[in-house]
DNA sequence: CTGAAAGCGCTTACAG
DNA sequence: CTGAAAGCGCTTACAG
């Protein structure tokens, strides 16, 4: 047989579950499979010669033969800022039962190294794909309309609404905390970011709008660092700011690593929080309700996004659903830094 | 040609690669892949082509005719405690570069999870296995050796030191964490931990060892907790310890979450860190350095490990090197907490 | 240094 | 409801 040649992977194959169970290789392959024109009892019998010979389906040969792959590629911009974690395994919970591989890619914010891992996944024959926002080069554009692979946009909304997302609007996040920090009885805000994707950039839009509509806003309270999000940033720019502009009454942060960081940093400098400044986070991360004081911030839905883009993604391939755009909102968890 | 049937993926193939070329599909192959004893011509010709073309390799297809996968899976047993980021990203930057693709599965901690990830991934024929200490079912490890695909655990060092592995001594390091504290003048000596996987419980062992040696071990003073890590849960054990025990003079926390939440806990409660309690972390964490009082941790070599791990395993795989035990150690970062 | 033949382990039409 | 034939797109020996 084919087991002779050094080029067999030494793995049982479907061939010998059929000869075991006593059938054609067709008929063993539509009972793994579960395709319904099967007898029960040969079902059964190809089942427990599976079960006999530990049989898993080899999933290059299963790719190849019916030109698809069976894996779903989620691409995302970074791993080490939590963020992303929580939509993943949400991802993951809905997909794996479906018998679906999830693929991570890691684009590390980098719309070049998106579009590389774009080729390169797309060579997998994935099922779908679940991307992070809008904001990629065109040629990553032209690759994923010439693919027609289904695909879902996370944590953003498509403002054309043509493409199925699921998100909720970073501009109006940012307005929400523009009214708050305003409604709390703060004059002279600021809005401190860092990273600077288009999220954060639009959530920076929307609490302008609303400074500038109450006539209060000031562009030089604005502190816009492409670097990484961190703790240690938020310290740092914190005090930068208050050296440069005592009078500032509240702060916005676009992550709550950065307001943690705000926080330490006012302790160490004996600046009452919430008493002297507001400090209100973005993300509501695990720690934020802990700190001192206690931190008042936006929480998002990120595992409910990661969930429901997937299930979103599933009634696309099963032809249940039409692309939308699912508004999934964030709540505003008042605390004690505003 | 083939193009014709249905079952084509629509994509360029190796065939037409070769046509444009104008040599044959072995050759295109062997060009592409770089195999050396094709003419420089020949291979520019074939590049070339395969440029034109936009030709990607379709893995499937390459996995199936070398019964070899071109990927290599990292079993990690969380992704969300930040822990297993930083080697991810290490082993991304070793294997990407290499042409092989990095497959993650994460079992949460279960080693049933992690047995049934096993099974699966190994069907995919993966070059290699990076997986997370040595602690997991009869079953996952028989599979393991059957497979005969070569692996590298991280983390933990191999006791016996005949499988590879690159990590550093968990024992060591409960050890120095419990020599630090004492050295401090402190007495009265507590361990908490979380989740308590195999390391955190070796950690515990080192720890107990230098007080019993020191003759003031007292085990009513360790607070062992299956729950996951988190700041939440640092600041309800601290209160809860100290409560019961309010001669404690020093802690010593399995990661810095906890130790982070304890910081906050303890300027709730009004009590003086370190002048009270010395809080000693793990993991030194972003943002262990910015707390108030800056927490003192030890620094574990996170990133150092999955890079070698990754750089071990290609040595293995090229027949360069032999299944050693790298031990990258770990430091001591004294801050304030202490 | 290059190539014709065969095969990897599945699944897709096509019959019956 | 079941199966024999062909094919998916590559690479492995084997020649020359």
């Amino acid at each position: 047989m084919n087991r002779t040649g050094s080029r067999s992977s030494g793995r049982p194959t479907l061939t010998e579950v059929a000869l075991q169970a006593g059938v054609s290789p067709i008929t063993a392959s539509r009972a793994l499979r579960g395709v319904a024109s099967v007898a029960p009892e040969l079902v059964t019998r190809v089942q427990e010669a599976a079960a006999r010979l530990g049989y898993v389906t080899n999933p290059a040969a299963r790719a190849l033969a019916s030109a698809q792959g069976h894996s779903v590629v989620v691409l995302v911009p970074s791993l080490s800022n939590h963020l992303f974690i929580e939509p993943l395994e949400a991802i993951h919970e809905v997909l794996r039962p479906r018998g679906l591989e999830v693929l991570i890619g890691n684009y590390h914010y980098d719309p070049v190294e998106e579009e590389k891992l774009i080729r390169n996944y797309l060579a997998y024959q994935p099922r779908g794909l679940l991307l992070t926002g809008f904001d990629r080069t065109d040629a990553a554009r032209q690759l994923l309309a010439a693919s027609g692979v289904p695909r879902v946009h996370m944590m953003e909304l498509d403002p054309a609404g043509s493409v199925p997302s699921v998100g909720f609007s970073q501009h109006a996040a940012g307005a929400a905390a523009a009214r708050h920090l305003l409604a709390a009885g703060r004059k002279c805000l600021g809005y401190v970011a860092a990273q600077l994707d288009p999220r954060a950039l639009a959530r920076g839009e929307g609490f302008r709008e609303v400074l500038r509509a109450a006539g209060c806003y000031d562009p030089s309270l604005d502190v816009l660092d492409p670097q990484p999000s961190s703790v240690g940033l938020g310290a740092r720019q914190f005090r930068k700011l208050l050296a440069r502009r005592p009078e500032v009454d509240g702060l916005f942060f676009c992550n709550d690593d950065l307001a943690q960081g705000a926080l330490f940093e006012a302790q160490r400098l004996g600046i009452a929080i919430p008493q002297r400044i507001s400090v209100l986070g973005f993300n509501d991360l695990p720690g934020s309700a802990h700190t001192v004081p206690r931190l008042t911030s936006i929480q998002t839905p990120r595992a409910a996004v990661g969930r429901q883009a997937a299930t979103l993604l599933l009634g696309l391939l099963d032809g249940r659903s039409q692309p939308t755009c699912v508004d999934l909102g964030f709540e505003l968890v008042s605390r004690e830094s505003v």
